[in-house]
DNA sequence: CGCTAAATGAGACTCAGTATCAAACTTACG
DNA sequence: CGTAAGTTTGATACTGAGTCTCATTTAGCG
């Protein structure tokens, strides 16, 4: 079986912060760790929170700049869904990637992957007078709890 | 020649509102004034700029109640482009609607629309355990000015 | 080691957006 | 028409995510 993701993932934006010339430290570590683990997105406060209630506390300043560093680099993807806070989850090196769905009522966030919707907009980017390098799309509406 | 689509989109939403019980007020026409004639998304700072700097100065708080109202009744879109700022643009009624690219190193931001995407996102939601009500594509990357 | 440059974090600060509440205005009804 | 009841408005205070600063700590390297 092969190694699970998360370290390689960790590794991977390891080796890459190291060849863009970053030294190491404490709070960039400690954040990496945290990342490594999550499925889905994480605000800046809740990777503060649970590096505060875990072993490594962490200043809020160094939390936003590992994040932007990371988001520098491509090696998190930083996600906007509409209430005006920033998330952020780990860049597979696969490539592979899922968006959001948000409900409007509770604003839960969920995630899904549809080969048609990325076939679609790689299509669209080329005839685009734009260099696409990201994409982020989120869909509104209402969870299957909110709806009854 | 028909009647510009500006007047059409705001009566249109002034019937919407006398309809959902609300009664007129100096604040909301001049945001809808202002919004019938604009063509792509505005934040909430411009609109009160551009009120103040006419003739009809409006109060912050106003602004922001009156583009809540009008996104509950689905009359304004609210585009959200990574920011930190909401903006906010006319829905037409026609239903034909557009999304946006943003250059990570300017900031401008292009509307674009596709077909296709559309087609991709409606099978999408169809198989997705959330009722989908609107949806926002963002994409990133590089306006032709800033790539040179 | 010991030096230099980078990383860190406490806290002040910015600024979009929200909450409050008294005054001004709309509407309905007599 | 006039007035009461209820809505809209806007000045202002407040919240909270994110940024900036700068003194202190730490990493890397000879």
């Amino acid at each position: 079986m092969p190694k699970r993701t998360p370290d390689s993932w960790r590794e991977h934006a390891e080796r890459a912060l190291r060849d863009a010339g970053y030294h190491r430290g404490g709070a960039r570590e400690a954040v990496l760790g945290l990342l490594a683990d999550q499925a889905c997105a994480l605000s800046a406060q809740e990777i503060d929170d649970r590096l505060r209630a875990g072993d490594r506390a962490v200043g809020r300043a160094s939390v936003y700049r590992v994040l932007e560093q990371l988001a520098e680099l491509k090696l998190v993807m930083r996600v906007e869904v509409g209430d005006g806070i920033a998330r952020y989850e780990p860049n597979r090196p696969g490539g592979e990637h899922h968006h959001h769905v948000v409900c409007d009522t509770c604003g839960q966030i969920e995630p899904f992957e549809d080969p048609d919707l990325e076939l679609a907009i790689h299509r669209l980017s080329s005839r685009l007078r734009f260099d696409v390098g990201e994409h982020d799309v989120v869909l509104r509406g209402e969870c299957r709890a909110c709806r009854s």
